[in-house]
DNA sequence: ACATGCAAAATTTTT
DNA sequence: TTTTGCATGT
């Protein structure tokens, strides 16, 4: 056990020992904070005092979750499947599934990804007939899981105004079809488990008596119904929570995580102790500095400094590029450079604040010759066909799935049209059933084209009753028509590929989860026959329900429920990525973006596109907040550099079609001077031969003042003197009239801040934009 | 019922 | 620029 605790600094090795007692672990970038998470576990149950079954670790990402089973099983000797170590979302629909009951739920119920979320609210406002204009179904969606996410059901929402009216009552609709349909969505699962621990005290009881150690991974990412769900579980002992987490690190506040919450935590559990890591294993000096200075900007901190013993290493290289393919011929040429000296191209990473830009940096890396691998895009589970096939094997686990109804009722087509699906939506909706209830009602050709595919549903279900889970998802495959359907296509081979590979996906399911020693995993079973209506909150009035006391473990287990691996399989294709699965090339350059590249590493990082508007964002540079965020954004994108660092921006950009004018983003001037080192291209010889046309005839020189410049303008042979002065009336081809606010740089770096009559305030390049004297 | 074409929108994203 | 939903024509 020693052994387990060497090499540990003193600040980790306090955090690592405390007593049961709730603390907060201010967590910074590169201070080992896994490692203090995993070791902790590790402590806890090699002390002896508790066993593994007693800790509850949540963490925010299925990654982070695999990497705390993987590590601690390397540590310890147990079955880490008994744990419940997991994503917020895996631990809900795990304690659903065991109470499913209790929580008003069908045993095999279905989770809706934000994707079937949003056709199921589209089909159900079509069946409502809603004016989507008036009442947009991604609004609803928004609407909807915003009402979950503060634990509000239709009932207890004010709905005096005629307009919000509406709204609850989709939203009650929206229920009750998800009801029916036995399904949840993603933040149903969170809201459903609260709700489940706030009405039954006994199963409350059992979980706050059971869970002996909470702890909580990324608490600044927490929602306030996520740490509600904490809070409920930990219960009045005020102990035994043990949260990580940087306020530093926190940019997902746009989809509802509140990095208040560590505050909240620390004044209502009354936290004693507060241990801060700030010893950065990460990073040189200089990337260090570069960050602490840049966070040091904003004004909502807990309060931190990273330091570190790694000597200053190299200055962080600065570029400023006339257009962005300049800027990615750039980044080309550095990453080439990096793997002529030996680094691993895996080690190597480019960012960029939206997924757009990478385009542009792929184009450059496929003409230098360089292999790379984009993260984000399409994940697996979220393939069309992926998801069809998977349609078809919900279906067979549920006849009563409209959602998977939906999808391959008439894919591969079956002749089945919009219309003949609107007489079977109307029908389910008179004789309040599923759409596969209702075809037996349906008349002519359009109900005999039903009735096949009901037979052919019917007959995919019965041959593959007694087969394993992926022989089952192989003969769904060809029994649906899915794989003769992308066989006859050329253009369909990865869709093929990908299929193939959803059974190897089933196979190396049933062996992780032990279905191939039996045949179906037995959950708690459950105790109460209390009424959903209650969970679902159409009648709310009456907080606390009483559920059936909780039988004794003895009896749980003599008496066990079954859960069939379809349906497991199933929810594990809703939670988890699978992107191990698909496009897994190692050892190439890697490019995603800053939110993606969170809790990664690299010995070279390039961030880039750092250009005001872009990064930070337009739509976050207004508000105080947004603008905190887009910087502790910039701070993680720093932090992730071991040891080199290349800042860059473009001049000019194409976006959406349109090349847009930007000026280098103010973080740089938020960065230490002493730590950048600038190459901004002046001369002709480091550019291609298309930029240097396109420099030559825009720019040759200039002088400036404070409120003056002057640029020589050079167009073939022609030479033209601009003056721009501050106050002056200009006018742009795109923009219209403007007037110029201000001034700045000189060169082909000559910039003026134009405030336009109809286009609002934009900084230019003067070089670039061809600014006319009004 | 299905193909084709046009208009509108397009941060960040995990579950 | 690219995707995607919706409308029109066959």
């Amino acid at each position: 056990m020693s052994d387990l605790l060497d090499n540990l600094n003193l600040e980790q090795y306090s955090a690592v020992t405390l007593p049961n007692e709730s603390a907060l672990i201010l967590a910074g970038a590169g201070s080992g904070k896994t490692r203090v998470l995993i070791t902790r576990i590790a402590w806890l149950i090699s002390c002896g005092e508790v066993n593994a079954t007693d800790i509850l670790a949540v963490t925010f990402t299925n990654k982070a979750a695999r990497e705390m089973l993987l590590r601690l099983s390397k540590i310890l000797t147990l079955n880490t499947n008994s744990m419940w170590i997991g994503t917020f979302h895996g631990l809900c629909n795990r304690m659903l599934r065991a109470h499913y009951r209790d929580a008003g739920l069908p045993q095999d119920f279905q989770i809706l990804d934000s994707a079937d979320q949003l056709m199921a609210i589209r089909r159900l406002m079509k069946s409502l007939n809603i004016d989507d204009e008036k009442y947009p179904a991604k609004s609803l969606q928004y609407f909807i899981n915003n009402a979950k996410e503060q634990s509000l059901r239709p009932a207890e929402i004010d709905a005096s105004d005629n307009h919000n009216r509406k709204w609850v009552e989709l939203y009650s609709a929206y229920n009750q079809q998800c009801q029916r349909e036995g399904v949840v969505d993603f933040s149903e699962l969170l809201l459903r488990s609260y709700n489940l621990l706030q009405y039954n005290p006994a199963l409350r009881a059992y979980y706050q008596t059971r869970f002996k150690h909470i702890l909580v991974d990324e608490f600044q990412d927490t929602s306030k119904l996520q740490y509600a769900w904490i809070k409920l579980l930990a219960g009045e002992r005020n102990g035994g929570i043990f949260a990580v987490g940087d306020d530093d690190q926190s940019i997902y506040a746009f989809r509802g995580a509140h990095a208040g919450n560590m505050l909240d935590f620390e004044r209502e559990f009354n936290v004693q102790h507060l241990i801060k890591l700030e010893q950065n294993y990460r990073s040189h000096g200089n990337i260090l500095d570069a960050a602490n200075v840049l966070i040091s900007h904003n004004s909502k901190r807990l309060g931190k400094n990273l330091r570190t013993n790694a000597c200053h290493g190299k200055l962080v290289q600065a570029y400023g590029a006339a257009t962005d393919s300049q800027e990615a011929s750039w980044i080309a040429g550095k990453v080439q450079t990096l793997i002529d000296t030996g680094l691993s191209p895996d080690e190597i990473a480019v960012l960029y604040r939206s997924n757009a830009q990478s385009r542009i940096v792929e184009h450059m890396l496929v003409n230098a010759g360089i292999e790379y691998r984009v993260y984000g895009g399409l994940r697996f589970f979220e393939r069309q066909e992926v998801k069809h096939a998977l349609a078809y094997l919900r279906l067979i686990n549920n006849f009563n799935d409209d959602i998977a109804f939906d999808r391959v009722v008439n894919f591969p087509a079956r002749g089945i049209g919009t219309r003949s699906l609107e007489q079977l939506a109307n029908t389910a909706r008179t004789y309040n059933c599923s759409m596969m209830q209702a075809i037996p009602y349906m008349l002519g050709r359009a109900g005999q084209l039903f009735n096949e595919f009901l037979a052919l549903i019917e007959r995919i279900s019965n041959n593959t009753r007694a087969m394993s889970l992926p022989e089952m998802v192989e003969a769904v495959i060809s029994l649906s028509g899915l794989e003769k359907f992308y066989a006859n296509k050329p253009e369909s081979q990865e869709r093929i590929e990908n299929l193939r590979e959803l059974v190897n996906a089933a196979s190396a399911f049933v062996v992780e989860e032990g279905y191939n020693l039996m045949p179906a995993r037995s959950i708690l079973p459950v105790c109460s026959t209390e009424n959903y209506a209650v969970i679902l909150g159409e009648n709310n009035n009456n907080k606390e329900k009483t559920g059936a006391a909780l039988p004794s473990i003895e009896e749980l287990q003599k008496n066990p429920n079954q859960i069939t691996p379809i349906s497991d399989f199933l929810s594990h294709a809703s939670l988890e990525p699978g992107d191990n699965l698909a496009n897994t090339r190692k050892n190439v350059v890697q490019l995603m973006t800053v939110h993606a590249a969170k809790g990664l590493e690299f010995v070279a990082v390039f961030i880039t596109g750092l250009e005001e508007g872009l990064f930070p964002h337009e739509n976050s540079a207004i508000k105080k907040d947004a603008l905190e965020e887009e910087r502790r954004l910039m701070y993680v994108a720093i932090t992730r550099a071991k040891e080199s660092l290349y800042l860059s921006f473009a001049q000019s950009r194409m976006l959406h079609g349109k090349t847009r004018y930007n000026v280098r983003s103010r973080f740089f001037d938020e960065l230490p001077t002493r730590v950048l080192q600038w190459t901004t291209p002046r001369t002709k010889s480091n550019l291609s031969k298309r930029q240097r046309t396109s420099l030559d005839n825009n720019y040759a020189d200039a002088y400036f003042n404070d409120n003056t410049i002057a640029l020589k303008l050079v167009n073939q042979n022609q030479c033209t003197q601009s003056v721009f002065q501050i106050g002056k009336s200009v006018f742009h081809s795109k923009f219209g009239e403007g007037k110029i606010t201000e001034l700045e740089g000189d060169g082909s770096d000559a910039k003026a801040r134009v405030e336009f009559k109809r286009h609002g305030t934009k900084w230019l390049a003067l070089a670039i934009a061809k600014l006319q004297p009004a």
